[in-house]
This record gives C-alpha cells, sequence and structure tokens, in this order.
DNA sequence: CGTCTTCCATACATAAGTGTATGTTGAGTT
DNA sequence: AACTCAACATACACTTATGTATGGAAGACG
C-alpha cells in the first residue's frame, strides 16, 4: 500500500480517538497500518515532527467542523443550542483523547488553546447577540463552554448525557438578560 | 531508605500529578525514590495491582477532602461558592492527570465516575436547599460541575480564572429560584 | 528502455520497560 | 550470639520503543 503524509495523520487521529496519546508510536502505527517504520521515517523527520504535523491537522479539522457545523444560519439561540448539542454528543473520543494529551505536551496544549479560545469568542458573540447584560458574557461564555468540555472528560460521557428539554432549559438560562 | 506500601503510593501520587500517568512505571519511579524495582515487587504484585491501589488511594484522599473542606459549616448558598470555588483553583494538576488516565483505563474510569457522582450529588442537595425548581435541579448541578471540571482540563487553567464576582454571579444564576 | 525519484524494507545500535529468580543486609526476637 | 524475616539489590530473559544507514522495488518520464 502507497501511503502519503496525510494517510499516516488520518491512521493516527484514528488511534488517538480510540486508544489515546499512548498510540502515538512509529512502531504500533506502522503494524496498525501495515508497513514498517521505514515509511514513518520517510515521511516525517521524527516523533516530534511527527506529533507537532499531527495536532495541527488536528487543529484545521477540528476548526472547519465548528465553523461548517454551527455558524452561519440560525436565529442565535439556535446556533447556541447547536454548539452545546454538538459539543455534547459527538466527536466525544478524539477531544477527549487530546485533551488528555495536552496535558503532557506543552505543544499540544498550545493549540488546544486557541482553539478554546475560538468556541468561547463563538459563545460570547451569540450571547452577545442575545442580548446578556455585557459585564456578564464572559464569565456565562466560559463557564458554558467549560460545562461542554467537562461532559466530555468525565468517564462514560454517553451515560450521562442531558435531555433536549434540559439543554433547551440550560441555554435559556444562560440567554437570561437580567442579572 | 526503608519504604512501605504508603511511601510508594504517596511518591506515585506526587509524579501522577507532575508529569502525568507516564509515569507511573516501576522503573522510573523507582529511580525517583532511589532504591531498585525489588522494592517495588516486594510492596505490590505487579503494576497492576500497584495501579488499582494507586487509585483506590485517591478515591480516599479526595473525597475526604470533598468532606472536609466543603460540606458542613455554612449556608448553602456558601457551601455552593466554596465547592465551585475550591474545585477552579486547588489540585488541579493532580485530578487533571487522573482524568487524563481516566481515559485509557476503565478501572481508574470506574473510580472517577464513582467521585463525580458524590459530587454531583452534593451540588445537587445545595441546590435543593436553595429551592431551585425540582426538574431544574439535576441539569444544574450536573452543569456546574462540569462547569468546574472543563475548566481544569483546559490547558493552563490558571491563565482562566474567573473573578470572585464572577464566582459569585454565576452561582446566583444558577440558583434562581425561576426557570 | 533506462534512469531518477519516491516510497518502503531490512538490519543494527541503543534505550527503557516488565517480570522473575536469587542473593544480601539490617533490625528485631529469642 | 544466632536466627528470622522483612526490605532491598542484582542479574537475566524478554518486549517494545527510537533512530539511522542502506538496500530494493515500483512508477513517472524523457
Amino acid at each position: 500500500m502507497r501511503l502519503e503524509r496525510r494517510d499516516w495523520l488520518e491512521f493516527a487521529l484514528n488511534a488517538l480517538a480510540i486508544k489515546g496519546y499512548g498510540a502515538l508510536k512509529a512502531q504500533s502505527l506502522a503494524k496498525g497500518i501495515g508497513v514498517t517504520r521505514g515509511s514513518f521515517y520517510w515521511h516525517f523527520e521524527s516523533l516530534e515532527a511527527f506529533n507537532a504535523a499531527l495536532i495541527d491537522y488536528w487543529s484545521e479539522h477540528t476548526t472547519e467542523r465548528l465553523i461548517t457545523g454551527v455558524s452561519g444560519a440560525g436565529a442565535p439561540l439556535e446556533q447556541l443550542e447547536r454548539l452545546i448539542g454538538q459539543a455534547m454528543r459527538s466527536g466525544a473520543d478524539l477531544e477527549r483523547a487530546v485533551r488528555s494529551w495536552a496535558t503532557v505536551d506543552e505543544g499540544v496544549a498550545n493549540h488546544v488553546a486557541r482553539v478554546d479560545a475560538r468556541r468561547i469568542q463563538f459563545a460570547a458573540d451569540l450571547l452577545a447577540a442575545l442580548d446578556v447584560p455585557k459585564d456578564e458574557i464572559g464569565a456565562r461564555s466560559k463557564m458554558l463552554y467549560w460545562a461542554a468540555i467537562g461532559r466530555l472528560m468525565i468517564p462514560f460521557p454517553h451515560e450521562n448525557t442531558l435531555s433536549d428539554e434540559d439543554v433547551t432549559a440550560l441555554v435559556a438560562l444562560f440567554a437570561k438578560r437580567d442579572a
């Protein structure tokens, strides 16, 4: 099987989501793909370089998902519900693994921090459009986002889901105009 | 230096907080303590047994902290603020590391899930004491707790702190009586 | 058809880890 | 003083990992 850089990154992203960052070894990845490390070391200078490329790849991947999946169409309240809904349901494994990875790799942490900042800003803009008091937007948007992340980082998140009504109620609470 | 089981667990808990679960190797721990693996394999049957003992140790450690640190004295609103404040400030490194660990070890995940359930229940009781509508308590207590965890799992949490006023405002929002 | 580049395999040196079997020491105990 | 046993050291076999050097195959191309 003739591979290119991107194939390695795709496969690694999958392995990362399933087995965690401990699976990011040239050897085990090669075994999983069905080639030897010769391929790996042709496409990437070293493990470090590979890791850097992988987290870059993830950043693009996840940013694009945010833009195409949530923003754009719909009223602010709908977008907000979609944002929370999406953050609480899909892509949990990969997000968990990346965040776990970020706790032991500063480069990864930087990328994650940038992604977080963007998503929090996105939530803040929506709250602003809903006429939430200015001095509360910062705290509420952060809290909202943290809750979404926190749920992902709880073991067995699928057993810890909020119903659609719960989500609606919470979003309404956070969109409240009065302090 | 003459060691016992507990010394190993204490040292490991520290290493876990600082370097993540990747540091939980008999060899590297032994090197850090200044003994050989002979000691490790005398006190513990295997790495697996050691891991199980360690996560048990953490469970007791962290449960005790909740009980003695938050519950008991003070009005419900104060306790709630203290709960959030504590969850958002101290012990971040260890909590992060354990949660990270839980993503790749089911035994650890089970322990963490039990701890989470207890803390969420604690928050729910406080909200109930504050006359929050019954059908909202479940969602709000979870959301509150998730936010605390989420903030911990965000890179550089110390750069992402809410002010005391923000915490007060948020707690007030979550303690609202009307839907 | 031959050549050049791309992609992968093989082989070697080195490091870090687990587990086990067996030797060694030092503090109590009788 | 001799004994015992808990606590640690040492040595061996095995596995998995990185990185590098070099050889080989398969396409692209003039």
